[in-house]
This record gives structure tokens, sequence and C-alpha cells, in this order.
DNA sequence: TCAATACATCTGCTTACGCATATATAATTG
DNA sequence: CAATTATATATGCGTAAGCAGATGTATTGA
């Protein structure tokens, strides 16, 4: 990974919009909101396939909102602030809208409910401690 | 295909962000930070073809983001407040952070020198009170 | 090896742009 | 006053670029 130099007072407001202004990534942020998720609880959780998450996932860590940590096979995403200030505001103002949408809680439900008993997904039997969740 | 009976409050959070995450539309928005603009200032301020200008200022349009008001030839263009209370913080913050930005600040100069002497611009010679603004 | 994830590639769709033209209003002219 | 012209803005159209979806394959680590 290239030791990325710290974006210093331009931070490109469209690009992060960019990147917000897909439904998929929207709900893949919503979920991350305060936690640390696994690629296999998104798939999981969204009923989507593994490379269409896994692309978004890419296309919201080029933004610079998530990142990503290894832990053996899988891969957890999580929020990052963004280095501008600006830019943290605007994100902070649409996590909380995230929260307040009907569809978003759908998936936050879903979320807990397989994080409480992982063994009925197969697709989650392997995975480490579910998540770094606080569910 | 879920048949919810009552989604008052929805509000498209991605379509908002399809709206921002174009350059020119930001700067277009900037410029309509606390006034109304005429669609020839933004012409001149930009230096960018007018058809180009128009597209993104319907672009906005239809996004709810912004409203249009005719004085004889000319169209003047303002920004409304979204009906939902995230999509307003969002658009909010974003303006902000917009005002933040160098880029920005420079139009911003280049308008309020276009305001004090629309004579020297012959796009904007006939064009009625510069705007209604505050320069 | 297996399994989770990343990546390459193809297709279809959406969008932005430039160019030309259409529309709407105002001003002018006969 | 009707008709023409001029001005400001909007919109159709063709092209190019980029993203989404699907599928197959490569890489990585237990």
């Amino acid at each position: 990974m290239p030791s990325r130099a710290r974006i210093p007072k331009h931070f490109d407001l469209a690009l992060l919009f960019s990147a917000l202004a897909d439904r998929t990534r929207l709900r893949l942020l919503n979920l991350m909101q305060g936690r640390e998720v696994c690629v296999c609880y998104f798939v999981e959780v969204l009923g989507q396939s593994q490379p269409k998450v896994s692309r978004h996932l890419a296309y919201l860590r080029r933004a610079g909102i998530v990142a990503a940590r290894r832990e053996g096979k899988w891969m957890h995403y999580r929020i990052v602030t963004p280095p501008n200030e600006g830019a943290d505001n605007i994100l902070r103002e649409t996590l909380a809208a995230l929260a307040d949408d009907r569809l978003m809680q759908a998936d936050l439900n879903r979320f807990r409910r397989a994080c409480r008993a992982p063994q009925k997904l197969p697709a989650l039997l392997a995975a480490p401690s579910p998540c770094a969740c606080t569910c």
C-alpha cells in the first residue's frame, strides 16, 4: 500500500458525493456505523453477490471513506474520518440521515439477527467472531 | 417489491448525492449561497458554455435542490430547502464546506467583480439588476 | 487442498459534453 | 398593431467516457 500522504487542504467533494451516490454503498456505510463489518456479513445481510459488494467497498475505500483490515481470510471494513473537516461533517450528517431510513433500519435488524445466530447461515459458520460488532 | 403502506418521509439520498457529485454543479450551488443568480452570470463567472450551465441547472432542479424564477428573458436560480430533514442538514454542511474551498472563493470573487462592473461584460449589459445579490 | 476475497473482462446503461436548434420574451420595424 | 428580429435560455442529438451487473479466474491464507 503506497503510504498515501495525507491530502492537504484540497479534498475532492465531488468524489465524496460520487461515492455516496449509490444505494448499495449507502447501505454498506449504514451497516458500518459504529462497528467493523466482515465482507461475508455484507453479502449475507444485503443478499448481494460477493463481487458486487467487494467492488462497492473498493469504491468507498478509494474515496477515502472506509478502510480495510485483514484477519486471515476475512476482510473487515470500517468507516474512517476524512481528513477534511467539511467532508467529515457531511459524512456525519449522511450517517445520521441513514439511521432515520426504514430500509437502513431493516438492514441493521438483519445484521443483528445474523450476528446473534451465525450458525444458521452456512456462509458465516467459519467467520471469525461474527465481527467486531456490538450486537 | 415491498408494498410498504407509507413511507412519507422517504427521500432518495442517492439522488441528492448524484446531483452533488459534479464539480460544475457544486460551483453553481456555491454561487447561489444566499442569493438568486441569473443564468447569464453563471456563464460569465464559470466561463462555461451556456448549454452546459443550463443542463446542470436543470439537473439540480430535477433533484429538488434549486428552483427557477423567470423575469422576462432571464432566468434566476436559487437554492431551496429539501423537505427531508436529513437532506437539509447534508445540503447545509455541503454549502458550508464549499465556502471553505479556494476555487469556490475565487468564483465568488469573480462573481462580485461582475456584479460591480457588469458594463465590462457585454453579455451582462442588458441583464436585470445584475442579480438579486448582496455584492 | 479449500474457501474468502480480489481482479479481469464483457455488455448494457447512464451521463456529460459540444453542436445545432427550438422556445420564449423583448425590442424594433413597416 | 402585426410581423420581424434579437436576445436569453432550454433541449435534441450524436459521441465518448464511466459505472453497474454478471461471470470467470487469480490470489491469498488456513
